[in-house]
Parts: structure tokens; C-alpha cells; sequence
DNA sequence: TCCCTATTCATGA
DNA sequence: TGGAATCATGAATAGGGA
């Protein structure tokens, strides 16, 4: 067959590459061409090159999946195939019972069209061989070029190669879109609920078109070729018009003879589908001068082979009869219909199958071999049958934008074109109004190996800084993992997917009851909180998911409170990558997370999702240690930085150290053992807690040794603490702190899963460290600077408030100081109540309360209630006190969820 | 053990 | 010299939970 014909010609290397690189005359206009001498240029041109390369490879692997493939075709027995026979049969006489042939689908596609586009904007090129695009890329080719085997996707040097005179026009995106639009308006007309597939093509059902116009006039049925009025292209003359359509594809199979009389005025169309889709390409070249070729077919799969089956500037209807569908499939290559790509093709022709007959015949076997929805597919296609419905409005599932570039080596430069990529998604994301979860990092090395990494966050998000708050994170552990190499990259790209609903993007922010889900503590949530709560905290004017919210306090949207599983969703990549290394590096643990030189760290996520130190965090230690005597007492969680603010090239020595916040009192401690600090967190619980004081018990001696390792370290670990007492610490830059709780065995907590509460440095400045048990007023200096800066810049400033909570006016107009204080009364409500609900039993070591601890950390949550109640008066509205009320059985919920678990 | 979900990679348009 | 961008989907895999 094909693939015989051609490797017979090349070595076995060329050969197998064939497939995959070598000339696809699968397209219109290819026909008959010189393939091997093609085929000879491109794979002298391409040889070597690391695209070949990759190309080899990746052509290995599909062989490998041939092989194993006809290893297990070798393995089938007669009876396995008998029985897959039997089920094939049974499946067909439902899919024949099923088989629809009542809609009128037809599938339409603009012949060459950005290369038309060209043509007829330049005339001068009309003769020429041309295409569209770039050195680099060509994005289609007019029928001249592709007589050069010149075709779409193909590099712009191999075109040149190919055909020397080639005429390389750039792309002129604005201009096909407006043409686009031109043709749409017209699809419109036979179907409003048309589904474009692109720029140049598009599926409609035109079944209601057709009835009605079966009681249409003639005059409705009459089209006049220079009839401006009619036809949107008065600025062309007459002369122009008729110079211009047909010659672009003279050769065409069935350039409507109708249209090239010089003397005629006016087109009568009937009522036939194929006279209104004549009628509609007719249309297409008066109002655009450019032709178009259809497809008429009951289902969309024979649609959109039908119009390419005629093309250029043709058409071809496949009647709604069961016979003639299987007579027109009977030979048909399987590589022409609309989802066999080429290692299908390849795949199937290892098999004996080539058209579509052969592939009903071989159903049993197939069934055998490829998985049920692949030869679903197959038995779809080998009956003819495909989709009658046209999907209409289907909702976007992601977005994405990514670059090709020159080799790019310097880690700098790459995140500094990670953040643009991530300006340039986040205005696409809110042009559509879309926040997503997930967000995915796209690499492309030197070697054009392709890798995606993905985290997801708690919350879905649009905002530059959001974005790139994960992606550069997923970015900092890709070129850490290489280190001390440099990543060497030709592509990077920014992909945002889970968009949250419609009904879901109201509540943009979670409650505390979001938080007190069981599971719902995943890390990605502090990564995200975190994140969120630092870039806006440093840029007032962003419009994160932290500024109010003019929608009411509700129940976390169903989303958002499916309970993550905490597993493989937020862990996996992460915790995978971190277990990997941990597994080298056990000796070297500790609780304590390093320093971190460059302020990049996916250490964040990466200690977010898992409290794993890194090799990072070893490795930043030692590098940063002298550098930290230089920023004497600055705090910095590695997830807390703000890498979204700043600039790669903005090195700060940051050091990150074990601090842990009581969720309860907000007493800081630092260097605290887990269990000391659980304790510690059981008796607030139940109410015994001593005065906060911090508790300072053994820290692993690893830790002991990193934190006394550099001069400064050890006397800067107490300065930081002695200057947590220092109030004008406190004036100078309030911060968050967040703990993420993980559950957690008291014998193995050391490495495995270590609370953690991280201060960062911000903006160089210190950190906040409050040790003592703080008023309500002196705890609010602690809160988040964010909150109060959006709550001033978006609201009234000056007036006493009052506090929603316990209903008492607060004396400060500060709305630092009052969030703080609504902040304390929500915990203290929430906890008083489970309190109540929960006596102390004795054992403060029960998960259930080491899991509510860590989740009643995050007090961003919590702050978002209070944001709310303050915009809306003093007192909280009916549902929010439910809210309240509610975080009790969730805790109570929760709370026996975690022992069923223990059990 | 089975089911569910997230992630990664490949395929195809 | 130089080999795209964007989106959807499926398979394989892995881990957590019931």
C-alpha cells in the first residue's frame, strides 16, 4: 500500500518517518504529484534537525504500539473472536435500528481560505504558487503551491525547498475574520444555530430551511450577480467580480457553469437541498469572491466528507438511503474521515484495513484491539453513520495561549514570558468572563519534547497574578528538577481549564465552611489563598477574587464544596515529584523548609501540597545562608511569596522558617515539634490553653543545625522572635499567616506532613509576629493588609463601625483593626460552639481535632464574611447568621467523618 | 477491590 | 536559520476512599 510504495524508496529510518513527516496528499489539489521526489526533499531537508529527531522517536513509539498490537491480535482465538462477533452484531442491529437519515446536514468549507484571501486582495498573485503564513509555518497554500507538494503545516523553508519561487504572504488574521463574518451572516440564513468549526468552515442543518422553502416564490429563490442591494459587495465593480471568482479555481470539478456566462443577470435556484446549498455558495463568491465547497449528507460525519469530495468550488450530496451511505463508504480511505489521523491510519493499515468496507469487516477484531469508544468509532463510520444533531452552544472546557520562540535558556527571561503569557490568558479568560481551576503549563524543550504540568487550585481564578501565582511555581520546579542545567526551552504555554459554572461564578470567594470541609483542606487552597491574599495585598487595584463581592454570602457553589479528595486531584504531581526525592533525601529532612534565593519557588506548592522539604529548600539553605545575615529578620514562606509582583530578576534572600500559628489564639511559635504544637492547639480547644505563650520544644536536630549552620541564623531565629514583640514590627507590615493542616501520625509527622505556618517577607519588609494572646483590636493589626486596603479603596472610609458579629460598635475606624475583630469573633463563635457540641475527652491527640485546628488556619476565609457583612451595615443579614450556625455542623460533620476515618 | 478523580501524554482537527 | 496555535478527547496511570 501506501506506506510500502514509499518506504521501498528511503532507508528504514526515512521511512518510518514517512508517516508522520513526509508529504499528506490527503488534501484537495494533491493529487498526482511526484511523491517520492517530494518525499525525498523534505526528508533531505528536515534530516538531522531535532524536529527529526523527535519525529523519529515519536514514530518509534507508535510502532511499538503496532507491535503490541499484533502481538495481541496473535493471541486472539477463534472463539474470542466469535464471541466479539456476536456482541459487534448485536451493537450493529441497534445502530441500524437507530439510524437516522431525516436531517439534511451540510458541511461547508472555504476552499484554500486565507491563501484565497490573498489571491484576491493581490491579484498579481493569482498565478503565482503562494502561501500563507511563515518561514517557520505555513497555515495553507493556494492550488499552484500544492502542486509543488506545498500544503498546509509545513515549515516555510521545506515549501522553498519544494518550490523555490513559492510566495510567502503573512497572515492577516483581522482580514479573514472579517471575511469569516461575511460568510457567517450568510450560513446564518439557512441555519441561525450553525456551528462554526473555524474561520473557514462550519456544520449546518439546514431540514427547517428546506421546508420552508418549499412554499417559497421563485423571486425568493432569485439571486442577480451584480445586484449590489442584494449582495454586500458594491465596492467592487462588475468587471472586477467576474475577473475574480472564477479564476481562482478554473480548474475546479464543478465551477458552477451557470456563473461564468457573461450575460447572466440573475440565478433561479430551486428547492432541492443541493439547489440551496448552490444558492448559498453562490452567495458566498457574490458577496465575498470567494468559493466555497459543501458537503449534503444525513449526518455530519458524511457531510464532511461529501465536501471535500468535489473540491474546490464543488459540492456533492450523498442521498438519505441506507444503500447508497454504504455504497459511498464501501471505498472510502479510512484516513479521510474526520478523526483518523495518521497513526490511526497507520494503526489500521498494519491490519489490512484501508477503507471503510474493510474496516466493518475486521469489527471483530478491532473490537479485540482497540478500546469500546475507538471501535464504537470504527462501527459508526463503517456503517456511515454519524452525529445528526449539531451540537449548539457547547460550553468551553478550556483556553489557553502558548509561544514558540528562539531557544531560550535563562530562567528569568522564562518566567518573565510565563507572566506575559499569563497577562495575555487572564484578559482572554475575562473577556469571556471565564475563572477556572486548573491551571496547566505547557513546555516545549530544545528537543521538542512536550511536557504539561497541571495544579489545580481551590478556587477558580482569572487575574494575571493568580495564574501566574501556579504557573510559576509548575515553571520553578521544571527547571529546578533540571539544576543545575539550565531548561532549554522553544515553547511555553499557559492553559486555564475546570471553568466553574455560570451559577458557580457568583460565590467567588469560599466560606469557612469551604474550609471546614473534610478533605477540603488541600493545599492548593493555601497556594491559591495565599497567593490571592500576597497579590492583592500588594496591588490594591486588582480585582482578585479578595475584593468584595456584590453578590450575596451563600453556601459554597457544589463545586467548590465537593469534597476534594485530597488524594492524586491536589497532590499528585506534586506530592509524586516530592516523594520521588524524598525518598533520596530522608536524612536530610526536616521540618523546617531553606531558603529560598530567588523568591521562585515551587517549593511553595510542592511544601503546600506535601510539607515536604525539597531538594530545593536543601540546596537554597546552603545557598542562601550568607545572604540571609543580610536580610536580618525577614520571615518568608516559600508559598506566601509573591512571585506574581515580583519580576524575576527581583532577587530577594529570603529565609523561610517553621512558624506555626495557633488557629485558636494566633499565637505564633516557632520551632515547635507537631505534637507540641497540637497539644498546644487541643487545649485552646477546650478552652485551657495557657496565655499563648509560645511554645519552643525540640526541633530536629537537622533543623537545629540549618538554623545554626549560618552565623547570623541561629541569633536572627531569636531576634525574628524577640522583634515579633516589637510593635513597630507590627505598624510596619501586617501579613497573613496560614497554616495548612494535613492530618498527620504523631510518629512520622517529622517529614511526612508537618503543619506549617509560613511568614512572608513582603516587600522586604518584616513580618508580623504576634506572640501574646492580642485584644480583638491588637489582633486586628495582624490581618490581612489586603482586606483593608480593598475594603478602603472600594468603600466608605471614616465612620464607626459596628461589629456583625457581636453586634458591639468598635471604636477604631481602622478596617484593619475591625476586621481583625470580626475575624476573632467568627472563630470564637465557630468554636465556642463546637466547644459545646465536643467536651474535651481526655485524648487531644484525636485527628478530628488536629484536622479542625489546621483548618480553622486559614482566617482569609473566614475575613471574607466580615467583607460582606461590613459593605451591607452593621448587623449580618438572616443568612449569614445560618452560615454561622451551620459551620457547626459542618465541624460536627467533620468531626465524625475523621473518625470513621480513623477507624 | 472497585470506583472516582486528577494528571500526563498522545491524537486529531 | 528555520518545524504553529488552540481546543477537545481518550488512554494510561496513580492514589484515595468506600
Amino acid at each position: 500500500m501506501e506506506n510500502h510504495h514509499q518506504g521501498a524508496a528511503h532507508s528504514s529510518s526515512g521511512a518510518d518517518l514517512l508517516s508522520r513527516i513526509a508529504l499528506n496528499d490527503n488534501k484537495a489539489g494533491m493529487e498526482g504529484l511526484d511523491r517520492d521526489k517530494i518525499n525525498k526533499i523534505i526528508l533531505e531537508t528536515s534530516k538531522g534537525s531535532k524536529f527529526y529527531e523527535n519525529e523519529l522517536k515519536k514514530e518509534q513509539q507508535v510502532n511499538q504500539r503496532i507491535e503490541k498490537m499484533m502481538e495481541q491480535k496473535a493471541r486472539t482465538t477463534k472463539e474470542q473472536l466469535k464471541q466479539a462477533q456476536a456482541e459487534v452484531d448485536k451493537l450493529m442491529c441497534e445502530l441500524e435500528r437507530s439510524r437516522e437519515l431525516g436531517r439534511v446536514i451540510v458541511h461547508v468549507d472555504m476552499d484554500a481560505f486565507y491563501a484565497a484571501v490573498e489571491m484576491r486582495d493581490c491579484p498579481e498573485l493569482k498565478d503565482k504558487p503562494m502561501a500563507v503564513g511563515s518561514m517557520s509555518m505555513l497555515s495553507t497554500s493556494n492550488y499552484h503551491a500544492r502542486r509543488f507538494g506545498v500544503r498546509a503545516a509545513m515549515p516555510g523553508f521545506i515549501a522553498k525547498k519544494l518550490c523555490p519561487n513559492l510566495v510567502i504572504v503573512p497572515t492577516n488574521f483581522d482580514k479573514y475574520r472579517a471575511v469569516s463574518a461575511q460568510v457567517r451572516e450568510i450560513f446564518s440564513e439557512y441555519d441561525p444555530h450553525f456551528m462554526p468549526m473555524s474561520l473557514d468552515e462550519a456544520y449546518l442543518d439546514i431540514t427547517e430551511h428546506l421546508e420552508q422553502r418549499q412554499h417559497w416564490p421563485e423571486t425568493m429563490r432569485t439571486y442577480y450577480i451584480c445586484d449590489a442591494k442584494t449582495e454586500n459587495n458594491a465596492d467592487r465593480s462588475e468587471s472586477e467580480r467576474d475577473e475574480l471568482s472564477p479564476v481562482l479555481f478554473e480548474d475546479s470539478p464543478s465551477s458552477s457553469p451557470s456563473l461564468s456566462g457573461a450575460d447572466r443577470k440573475a440565478e433561479v435556484f430551486g428547492m432541492s437541498a443541493e439547489e440551496a446549498v448552490r444558492e448559498m455558495r453562490f452567495r458566498i463568491q457574490q458577496k465575498t469572491s470567494l468559493t466555497a465547497s459543501a458537503g449534503i449528507a444525513p449526518n455530519m460525519m458524511l457531510a464532511k466528507v461529501c465536501s471535500d469530495k468535489n473540491k474546490p468550488n464543488g459540492q456533492y450530496r450523498i442521498p438519505p438511503e441506507r444503500q447508497v451511505v454504504m455504497e459511498f463508504m464501501k471505498d472510502l480511505p479510512v484516513r479521510k474521515v474526520s478523526g483518523v489521523g495518521k497513526v490511526t491510519e497507520k494503526m489500521l493499515a498494519a491490519l489490512g484495513i484501508v477503507n471503510c468496507d474493510q474496516l466493518g469487516q475486521q469489527m471483530a477484531l478491532l473490537s479485540l484491539l482497540f478500546s469500546v469508544s475507538s471501535w464504537h468509532n470504527f462501527l459508526h463510520i463503517s456503517l456511515g453513520l454519524g452525529s445528526t444533531c449539531i451540537e449548539r452552544d457547547s460550553e468551553r472546557k478550556s483556553m489557553s495561549t502558548e509561544r514558540t520562540f528562539g531557544e531560550m535558556n535563562d530562567a528569568e527571561e522564562q518566567y518573565s514570558l510565563c507572566r506575559d503569557l499569563c497577562h495575555d490568558l487572564a484578559q482572554d479568560l475575562q473577556r469571556e468572563g471565564l475563572k477556572g481551576k486548573t491551571v496547566t503549563l505547557k513546555l516545549k524543550n530544545v528537543k521538542f519534547e512536550v511536557k504539561t504540568r497541571a495544579f489545580t487550585l481551590q478556587y477558580a481564578v482569572c487575574t494575571e497574578e493568580e495564574i501566574f501565582a501556579a504557573a510559576k511555581d509548575l515553571l520553578k520546579f521544571e527547571i529546578d528538577c533540571v539544576s543545575p542545567q539550565p531548561l532549554k526551552l522553544r515553547l511555553m504555554g499557559v492553559r486555564m481549564s475546570g471553568f466553574i459554572s455560570a451559577e458557580d461564578k457568583k460565590p467567588l470567594q469560599r466560606s469557612i465552611m469551604g474550609f471546614l470541609q473534610k478533605g477540603g483542606s488541600d493545599s492548593g487552597s493555601f497556594t491559591q489563598c495565599a497567593g490571592s491574599v500576597l497579590k492583592a495585598e500588594e496591588d490594591s487595584d486588582a480585582a482578585g477574587f479578595l475584593k468584595p463581592q456584590s453578590t450575596e454570602m451563600k453556601e459554597p457553589s457544589v463545586s467548590e464544596q465537593k469534597p476534594k479528595s485530597g488524594g492524586p486531584q491536589q497532590q499528585s504531581f506534586f506530592q509524586r515529584a516530592q516523594l520521588k526525592r524524598l525518598q533520596q533525601q530522608q536524612e536530610q529532612m526536616s521540618i523546617v523548609a531553606a531558603t529560598d534565593t530567588t523568591n521562585y519557588s515551587a517549593d511553595s506548592a510542592a511544601a503546600t501540597q506535601t510539607d515536604l522539604p525539597t531538594t530545593n529548600n536543601q540546596s537554597d539553605t546552603t545557598s542562601a545562608k550568607s545572604l540571609s545575615n543580610t536580610d536580618s529578620g525577614t520571615d518568608a514562606t516559600s508559598y506566601m511569596n509573591k512571585p506574581a509582583v515580583l519580576k524575576p530578576s527581583f532577587k530577594i534572600s529570603t529565609q523561610v522558617l517553621q512558624f506555626l500559628t495557633c488557629p485558636v489564639c494566633n499565637a505564633e511559635m516557632k520551632d515547635v515539634n507537631l505534637t507540641a504544637f497540637n497539644n498546644h492547639i487541643d487545649e485552646c480547644l477546650k478552652g485551657s490553653a495557657v496565655d499563648n505563650e509560645p511554645i519552643h520544644l525540640d526541633a530536629p536536630k537537622e533543623q537545629e543545625e540549618l538554623n545554626s549552620k549560618p552565623p547570623a541564623s541561629s541569633s536572627e531565629s531569636k531576634t525574628r522572635k524577640s522583634s515579633s514583640h516589637n510593635p513597630s514590627c507590627n505598624e510596619e507590615k501586617p501579613s497573613t499567616s496560614i497554616s495548612v493542616p494535613l492530618a498527620e501520625t504523631d510518629d512520622d509527622s517529622d517529614f511526612k506532613t508537618p503543619f506549617f505556618s509560613h511568614r512572608t517577607k513582603i516587600n522586604g519588609k518584616r513580618s508580623v509576629i504576634s506572640k501574646k494572646k492580642m485584644s480583638s483590636s491588637e489582633a486586628s493589626q495582624t490581618t490581612h493588609k489586603l482586606e483593608a486596603v480593598t475594603e478602603m479603596s472600594s468603600d466608605s472610609k471614616g465612620s464607626s463601625l459596628t461589629c456583625p458579629v457581636c453586634s458591639q460598635p468598635q471604636s477604631t475606624d481602622d478596617l484593619a483593626l475591625f476586621n481583625r475583630h470580626v475575624d476573632m469573633c467568627l472563630n470564637q463563635e465557630v468554636l465556642l460552639e463546637f466547644r459545646e457540641s465536643h467536651p474535651p475527652v481526655g485524648d487531644s491527640d484525636e485527628p478530628a481535632l488536629k484536622n479542625v485546628r489546621g483548618q480553622l488556619g486559614d482566617q482569609g476565609r473566614v475575613s471574607k464574611v466580615r467583607e460582606k457583612s461590613k459593605r451591607q451595615g452593621s448587623s449580618l443579614p438572616p443568612s449569614k447568621k445560618i452560615k454561622v450556625l451551620s459551620t457547626k455542623q459542618t465541624i460536627d460533620k467533620f468531626f465524625k467523618s475523621s473518625a470513621r476515618q480513623k477507624v
